[in-house]
DNA sequence: ATCTCGATTGGCT
DNA sequence: GCCAATCGAGATG
């Protein structure tokens, strides 16, 4: 099986924010393949976060956080769309943002998408990568599996780096972002 | 109904 | 490195 499936999401959110490195993120439709592969990820957890969209307990945004791992939270951040995958058992909060991605295929659709040719430009943030895949609120509360994105292992060695995460007006003491190290296309 | 503000981005100094 | 744009959610009245 190299589809990741809801087992891989129901475990600490540091865990799987890391793991998640070096795996392939793909979306099918019926005329494009557009994929990428994880390269910068940050954790995020419940009411104690201060960072969290959780850390005023449940609302209409933050209540997909409690809800089964795999499930997506999109939500608007100066009107940019930013994807999170819901981790922890059911009833647990927890969620990882996708940061940046390496884009593999599709890179013409996502050069349209973006406006740009760089391709160091498309993918290299959290509100640029849904932009170039076309993610918008309509997968917000979805379960991955409904929708027409998958998440797909990939055998190959990654050096992983953190630190604090970014743009929080206040964080944790921990070091919540998980980057590859030496990776081209992170958000900084 | 109105106000504030952000898990950002892009352009300019 | 700094700052304006932009818009929906959440808070407040």
């Amino acid at each position: 099986m190299r589809e990741l499936t809801k087992s891989f999401f129901e475990r600490d959110t540091e865990k799987v924010a890391e793991d998640l490195l070096g795996k392939i993120l793909v979306k099918k439709t019926d005329n494009s393949e557009l994929s990428g592969k994880i390269v910068e990820t940050e954790a995020y957890f419940g009411p104690e976060d201060p960072a969290s969209r959780a850390s005023n307990g449940k609302t209409k945004i933050s209540k997909v956080m409690w809800e089964e791992p795999g499930t997506i939270l999109v939500y608007v951040v100066h009107s940019h769309d930013l994807i999170n995958f819901i981790t922890e058992e059911k009833g647990t909060p927890g969620a990882v943002l996708i940061r940046a991605i390496e884009p593999l295929e599709g890179k013409k659709i996502m050069k349209r998408r973006r406006e740009r040719k760089n391709i160091y430009e498309l993918c290299s943030g959290p509100g640029k990568l849904t932009e170039a895949f076309g993610i918008s609120k309509e997968y917000n509360m979805k379960k991955i599996n409904e929708t027409n994105l998958r998440i797909i292992k990939n055998n190959e060695e990654v050096e992983i780096g953190c630190s604090s995460r970014i743009g929080v007006k206040e964080d944790l003491p921990g070091k919540y972002r998980f980057f590859i190290k030496n990776n081209k296309f992170l958000s900084r």
